[in-house]
DNA sequence: GACATTTAAATGCCAGACAATTAAGTGACA
DNA sequence: TGTCACTTAATTGTCTGGCATTTAAATGTC
C-alpha cells in the first residue's frame, strides 16, 4: 500500500531519497518555511514508516544541499533553513569548479563564458559601482604591482577584482550568477605562469577598466575587457602550447 | 586525540559531515576520478573508525550533491559520478530557484539579472545560431500564438524560447550558468496574467529577437531584447500593482 | 532573587542483524 | 563444447535497540 502511484518503474529508489524528496518538495513549495522546525527523528521516522536511520539518511542529504540545518539538545531538531546569498554564492562556486574540473572544459571555452558575463554587467557596473569597489579594484592592482606574489596569489587577486567589479552593478542575483562563472576559472588560471612582462600588461588593462568604471564610461571599461579577454586567451594558449611541449 | 587541528573552536562539526568533507576533496583534488569505485561501506567505517551509518550518513550527503552514486549487489558500491552538463543544469536551476522564492527577490532585481546576462551571449548567437535554434525559437513562437495556452504554459514557452536563444552562443559553460538565471525566473513570471495584447506584443518580439539572430544582426537583436526587457519590467509592474490593489 | 541542579527531549553515534540485489562462479545436461 | 539453471559471495538497504551528548527548561536551594 505504501508505492502507490509509482506504478510504471519506479527503479525503486532509496526510501532516504524518496523521503528527501518529499520533505524538499514540502519546503520548495512553502510548505514548510524559513526557520520553521520538522517534527523530530523520532516522528517523522513513524509518519514515514521507516526507521530512524532511514529518516537520518535523508535528512543528511537535506544538509548536504543546505536544505535545513540541525541543532542539538531539547528543543532542538531539524529547521529550515534560509539561504543566505553568500552561502548560495559559495554553493554555486563549488558546483561549477567541480563541473570545469570533471569535466575538463577547454580554456577558451570557459574564458568565453566568463568574459561573456562578466560584459553582461559593465554597463550597470559604470552606472552603479560606488567608492567601496573602486577602492577594493585598486587595493588588487596594488597587490598585483608586488613582484614577490606567487602565481596563485596574483590568481586570487584578479579574481577578487572581478568580483568586486560584479558586485559594482549593485544587483545580488547577478552577482550570485557571476561568482560562479569567475571563481570557477581560477582553477584553470592556474595553469598559466605569469611572467613580469604579462603582469604588467594585466595590471595595465586592470587599471584602464577601473579607471573606466570610475569615469562612468561603458564604453571604454567594455574594449578594456575586450582586450583583457584576448590577453588571457593568448596567455592560455601559451601556457597550453608549452604544456604539450613538455610532454603533457 | 582526535581533535587535533581543529583547537581554534570548530563547533565539532558531525563525523558524518567530516568524513563526507574528507572524500569530497578527495574527488575535487582528483584522488580520486570519474566513475572509479570507493571502498566499501564496511571498509570506509574501518578507515575513518566509525560505524556503518555513519559512513551511511556521509555517502549520502556526497549523493545528494551529486558527486557518487551508489549500486547495489557483489561489485557494487560507491562510484565518483562524471557530472553531466545536463545535472548540473538541473541542480544549478533547482538552485537559483530555491535563492530567488525563499528570499523573495523583486521581480525586477531578478528581471534585470536575467536579461543582462542574456545580452552576454546575443553576440555569439547572432554568429553561431544554427537551424536548429532558429527552428527551436519559431516553434516555441508558434506555440505562443495559441490562444488556448495558459498563463503557466505561455511562461514555459518562454523559457523554452530563451534557452534555444541562449544555446545558440554554441557555448556548453554558458549555457549552463544561464539555464539556472533564464529558469529561475519563471515562479516570478508566473505572477503574471497575459492578456491577449500583451502577448501579441511579445510574441512581435520574440519574432523580431529570432530574425535579427537569423540575419546574424546582432545589433538589432540586441534592441528587440532591450525591448523585451522593459515590456517585461512593465508587465511585472502591472502584476505587482494590481496584486497590492487587490489587498495582498 | 540569583545560582546550582535535575530532568526531559533531541540529535549523534554505535553494534549487530537480516533482506535484497547482483555479478561471478559452478555444474548439469544436451 | 555450449548453454542454462543454480549457488555463492560481496555489497548496499533497512531495522532494532541502545547509549552518549547536548541543550533548554523546570526545579530546588540558599
Amino acid at each position: 500500500m505504501p508505492d502507490n502511484e509509482k506504478s510504471a518503474r519506479a527503479k525503486t529508489t532509496d526510501l532516504s531519497a524518496q523521503i528527501a524528496k518529499s520533505i524538499r518538495d514540502a519546503i520548495l513549495s512553502g510548505d514548510l518555511s524559513a526557520d520553521e522546525r520538522l517534527p523530530s527523528e523520532a516522528e517523522l521516522a513513524e509518519q514515514f514508516s521507516v526507521s530512524r536511520p532511514t529518516v537520518r539518511e535523508a535528512l543528511k542529504r537535506l544538509a548536504a544541499q543546505s536544505l535545513i540545518r540541525t541543532e542539538r539538545g531539547a528543543f532542538g531538531g531539524a529547521f529550515v533553513r534560509r539561504l543566505s546569498y553568500k552561502e548560495a554564492q559559495a554553493q554555486n562556486v563549488t558546483a561549477s569548479t567541480l563541473l570545469l574540473t570533471i569535466n575538463d572544459i577547454r580554456f577558451d571555452v570557459a574564458c568565453e563564458a566568463r568574459f561573456a558575463m562578466e560584459r553582461a554587467c559593465i554597463a550597470l557596473a559604470a552606472q552603479r559601482r560606488d567608492a567601496t569597489h573602486l577602492a577594493a579594484m585598486r587595493a588588487e592592482i596594488d597587490r598585483q604591482k608586488d613582484p614577490t606574489l606567487t602565481d596563485e596569489d596574483f590568481c586570487a587577486s584578479d579574481v577578487a577584482l572581478h568580483r568586486a567589479l560584479v558586485d559594482g552593478a549593485g544587483n545580488p542575483v547577478l552577482s550570485y550568477h557571476l561568482a560562479g562563472s569567475v571563481e570557477a576559472m581560477q582553477p584553470l588560471m592556474n595553469m598559466i605562469t605569469f611572467s613580469t612582462r604579462s603582469r604588467s600588461r594585466i595590471v595595465a588593462l586592470h587599471t584602464a577598466l577601473t579607471d573606466a568604471l570610475e569615469a562612468a564610461d561603458a564604453m571604454a571599461a567594455e574594449s578594456a575587457l575586450d582586450a583583457l579577454q584576448s590577453y588571457t586567451l593568448e596567455l592560455g594558449r601559451d601556457a597550453l602550447a608549452k604544456r604539450a611541449a613538455a610532454g603533457r
